[in-house]
Parts: C-alpha cells; sequence; structure tokens
RNA sequence: GUGAUUGUAGCUCAGUUGGUUAGAGCGCCUGGUUGUGGUCCAGGAAGUCGCGGGUUCGAGUCCCGUCUUUCACCCCA
C-alpha cells in the first residue's frame, strides 16, 4: 500500500488499472442506455456556492450540517464541494429559464463528503444520476425507477432490490409530524435515547431506527403514509400501478425515510445484500427544489459507482472480464529492426490496431513473454533476414503457428 | 464527531517470551548456447518494517503520539 507521501487524502483512493475496467465498462453502458432514454449529459463544477447546496438539500440536514466541504476561498466567498449531483443540476436548469423546465439530464462525476471513510463510504466517491425535470406526471417517476431498473440489467448486477414509499406533499408534514407523535405518545418511555430526542426534532427518524425496542413499536403504530392526504396517496399507487404494468417489482415500505428536504411524493432506494451497513446502491426520488422566485419539480436518482462495483463484484463481475486484449506485438530483433517497427507501429496504430513493442532490442525470449503477458492475439517478428528479404514472420499466438509473407502482403492479411 | 481495528518487498502474508546481515509464495527481471510465449528448472533485483518520539546494552516486536486501513454508530449513494 502507498504510504506517507504517495498516499492520497483519507477516505479517496486511485482508480488504476484494472478495476479502471470496470468503471469505464459502467460508464459507457450508462452512457448508451441514457441515449436511448432521452437524457443529455451535463458536466457542472465541483464546487458550488455554499447557498446552493443549502437551499435544496436543506440548511438543518446532515449532509450540509456534517459532512460538506465547505470553506472561504480566497476572497472570502463561501463555497463547497458538491455532496450530491442535484443541488448543481437544478442551479444549471433554473439558469436556463423556461428550457431548464423540460429538461432530461444525466451526470457521472465525483461527489465530496467528509466523513468517516466505512464499507462503500468514500470521502470522494463518484455518482451516476439523473434528472427529469418540469414533469408532474406520477408516471415519471415510474419511468425513472424503470430506467434505474434497465440501467442494472445492462450492468448485469443481480439480487438487488427496489423499496419505494412516499415522502408525501409539503402541506402533508405537520399532520404526519402530529400523527407519528401522537401515535407514539403511549411508548415513549420504551424508545431508546436516540428516539427520545428524535421524536422532537425528527419523528421520521424514529420509523427507520435500528433499536429492536423501537422497531417493535413503531410495528403497532400507523405508518407514515396513514396520515397523509388521499391525494399523496393516489400519487403513490399510480407510481405502483404503473411499475406493476411494466412488470417491475418494487416493495412498498412505509418505513423508508430520505433525509434530504427537497423530496416530495415518491422515494425510493435499491439495496443490495453485498454491501454491508451502507447497503444502498442508490436512491431517488420526487423533489421541489426553489433557487429563484419559482421551484423546479422534477424526479430522479443517484447510483453510487463504488457501490455498484461492490455489488458487481459479489456477482462475479470482474474488471479483468472488460480489460483490453488482442492486438499485435512487434518482436524486434536488432536496432534496425526496433527502428522498421517503429514505423510499422505507427502504420498499425493509424489503421485503428492496438500494438505493442519493446523499444530496446531485448532477447527474443522477453520479447515473447511480454507479448504473451499482453494478451497479443498475434506476434510480427522482424530479424535481420526479414528486413534483407522485404518479408515478416506472422505468429498467431493462440494456434502457436507463424509463416512468413511479403512486407507488402500485410494489410491484404491483416483485413 | 464517537467507539473499535489495521499498517513488514509491486501483491498476499510469516516473523516465536524484544537478541546477529528481516523471510516465504505470487509477480517482476535474467538465463537454460545461433531468432520463439504459455509449463518446467536455475539465478537475480527489490523492504524508509506507515511516520515521529520514548523505554532498553539492543525494538519489526514494548509505551506514547500521529497518519492510514477496515468495521460499526450517525447519516447517506
Amino acid at each position: 500500500m502507498a504510504s506517507g507521501e504517495f498516499q492520497p487524502l483519507q477516505g479517496m483512493s486511485d482508480i488504476y488499472a484494472p478495476e479502471i475496467y470496470l468503471w469505464r465498462m459502467i460508464e459507457a453502458r450508462a452512457r448508451d442506455l441514457f441515449a436511448r432514454y432521452g437524457y443529455e449529459e451535463l458536466r457542472t463544477p465541483s464546487l458550488e456556492k455554499l447557498s446552493v447546496f443549502k437551499r435544496s438539500i436543506g440548511d438543518t440536514t446532515d449532509v450540509v450540517q456534517k459532512e460538506m466541504y465547505a470553506f472561504e476561498d480566497r476572497g472570502g466567498r463561501e463555497i463547497a464541494l458538491r455532496p450530491e449531483g442535484t443541488a448543481g443540476t437544478i442551479r444549471h436548469l433554473a439558469g436556463r429559464g423556461a428550457e431548464g423546465l423540460n429538461a432530461r439530464v444525466f451526470y457521472i462525476a465525483p461527489m465530496f463528503r467528509c466523513e468517516r471513510p466505512q464499507a462503500g463510504r468514500k470521502r470522494q466517491f463518484h455518482q451516476v444520476g439523473v434528472e427529469d425535470t418540469g414533469e408532474p406526471n406520477p408516471l415519471a417517476d415510474a419511468e425513472c425507477i424503470a430506467l434505474q431498473q434497465h440501467l442494472l440489467e445492462e450492468w448485469g448486477l443481480t439480487g438487488s432490490n427496489i423499496q419505494i414509499s412516499t415522502r408525501g406533499m409539503p402541506s402533508d408534514r405537520q399532520a404526519v409530524a402530529d400523527g407519528l407523535r401522537n401515535a407514539l405518545q403511549p411508548y415513549l418511555g420504551e424508545l431508546c435515547d436516540d428516539c427520545q430526542r428524535r421524536i422532537n426534532e425528527n419523528v421520521l427518524r424514529v420509523i427507520d431506527c435500528k433499536n429492536e425496542m423501537c422497531q417493535k413499536i413503531v410495528d403497532r403504530i400507523p405508518s407514515a403514509v396513514d396520515f397523509m392526504s388521499d391525494e399523496s396517496r393516489q400519487y403513490l399507487e399510480t407510481v405502483i400501478q404503473s411499475l406493476e404494468n411494466m412488470g417491475i417489482k418494487a416493495d412498498v415500505n412505509p418505513k423508508l425515510v430520505r433525509g434530504l428536504d427537497y423530496y416530495v411524493h415518491t422515494v425510493w432506494e435499491i439495496t443490495h445484500d453485498a454491501l454491508g451497513a451502507q447497503n444502498a446502491i442508490a436512491g431517488g426520488g420526487r423533489y421541489e427544489i426553489a433557487l429563484g422566485k419559482k421551484a423546479i419539480p422534477g424526479v430522479g436518482f443517484a447510483m453510487g459507482m463504488e457501490r455498484v462495483i461492490t455489488s458487481l463484484e459479489a456477482c462475479g463481475i470482474t474488471a479483468g472480464q472488460f480489460a483490453p486484449k488482442g492486438g499485435i506485438w512487434l518482436v524486434s530483433l536488432g536496432e534496425e529492426a526496433v527502428a522498421e517497427n517503429m514505423k510499422l507501429a505507427r502504420e498499425l496504430r493509424g489503421k485503428g490496431i492496438r500494438c505493442s513493442m519493446e523499444l530496446e532490442a531485448k532477447s527474443m525470449k522477453a520479447q515473447m513473454r511480454k507479448a504473451d503477458s499482453a494478451g497479443a492475439e498475434k506476434v510480427i517478428i522482424r530479424g535481420e533476414d526479414e528486413i534483407e528479404k522485404q518479408t515478416l514472420t506472422i505468429k498467431d499466438m493462440g494456434q502457436g503457428t507463424q509463416e512468413e509473407i511479403q512486407l507488402s502482403n500485410l494489410w491484404k492479411i491483416l483485413d
């Protein structure tokens, strides 16, 4: 392991071969699928004004209060590294006026949260996410979940689980909070210490408390959804119907809580057993974000790429499967052959062929070993004989056979 | 931020109650006679023992601090 000077910051890591091949597969397939769903790529800056996050994610959320890399720049401006992708995306779309109210964008980008690292949690992590704005129809929520499900399929990920619920409309919030508090009142003394505090600060957190006793109590009282308006419940029902219609399985879980302030109506989460305590590979939901006068409605999701990778590995999908293979290795015997092969390599590469060679005139054995470990399909050998006769010896590494051909015939043979 | 945990060659790890020049496997490099890979054989290179203090005649082994790893809490993807 790299140490001292060579070590990246805590919770951050260098991503390199062979693992990088898995990343590239994930990105390539995501881009391809998003194009099929009519999403355009958006790249926003990693740094934003602090207010962008405070206003959208919520001033009092843990993400903003405890986890952000927020600081003053040299001009005394309050800025922060983005902890998630939605805020910046909406900041961008809001600036595009009417156009931003009818957009489908996706991003693949690093995010930053200054937390203690653990399984599936880094300080710099990466998300692939989408936002579909301006569409108030609950069917958009269902389509968004469908897209996400489709993406997991494209990646070859199995064993994941969708859980869906609703956060209701802003006008429901008070009724839900009051309803839950009243329902919990008779059990007050039995709740854990944390929940004693949560019941006043953030009742919803009592719902997903991991304490066994708290869970027993929560199971006895009505769910948050039961306190919502008919309209909110109908909205969720429509989304669920649509998912069923498309053949997508989703478990309704009224205990699901999403902490960011901007969520309204549908919220969901995709979990995978391979992950440990941080078992969500993706989260999503409908939101309303007001940075200016007008609130922008939208629906979107974000998937944690590191967690996707962990899950993929648990499915037996490895980076090695996506390593570049094949191509040609040029073996040169003697200085002159090296020079000739450098010219040839340039031509081959110009024709789109992957090829490599040793620049030092090492022994043939050494060069063949290199060719083999690089997984070359063919080896072209040139020594004094070949150069004099204007020929090449071309060897098929799979078959082990080789033949001598005229240099001028090379292109015919390669086609 | 709280509580645990880890750190020895590129990688995975040994290293006995503190005692000479710190080891193995894999990988890497070079060979096994004229220009041929995967197997085999031989040889070789490679380590600030995370870092900084301290205890000791002597520290990879003990103590303190620090950084990092992993795990959980909190929260999230």
